[in-house]
DNA sequence: GCGGTGACGGTCG
DNA sequence: CCGACCGCCACCG
């Protein structure tokens, strides 16, 4: 059993829709946490592997992997590129590609 | 119970 | 644009 805030970082992560990414500051911020980015990065870590989650859609406020285990950071690259993400070189183009929940129109 | 650490973020230089 | 520092707070030894 997690912790609620856990949870409730999941639930968030699961909205995350597809071709879309997340930050983490962004997740704590839509789960209630406030500006506490790095539980974030906890709840995540704490994850089974072969989760159904779509933990690859969460990123670092600089559109970057942080994943500090290496060959995760590869796997997570080609997961979203997959979904249609564009990298910029190790970055990915926030301006498009990070999900925007409820909040104004997306113009596009 | 204390202290170091961290899948982070924002600010400063 | 990039690196360094500090702040936040849960997890672990």
């Amino acid at each position: 059993m997690a912790s609620e805030a856990y949870e409730r970082i999941w639930a968030v992560v699961k909205r995350i829709p597809k071709g879309r990414v997340a930050t983490y500051g962004q997740v704590a911020h839509v789960a209630g946490l406030g500006q506490r980015a790095r539980q974030v990065g906890y709840a995540l870590h704490a994850l089974p592997d072969g989760t159904q989650l779509p933990w690859h859609r969460v990123i670092n406020a600089q559109g970057k992997i942080s994943l500090r285990r290496s060959g995760g950071a590869d796997e997570q690259r080609a997961l979203l590129e997959a979904e249609g993400v564009e990298f910029e070189g190790e970055r990915i183009r926030l301006e498009r590609f990070q999900w925007r929940p409820r909040k104004k129109k997306k113009r596009r």
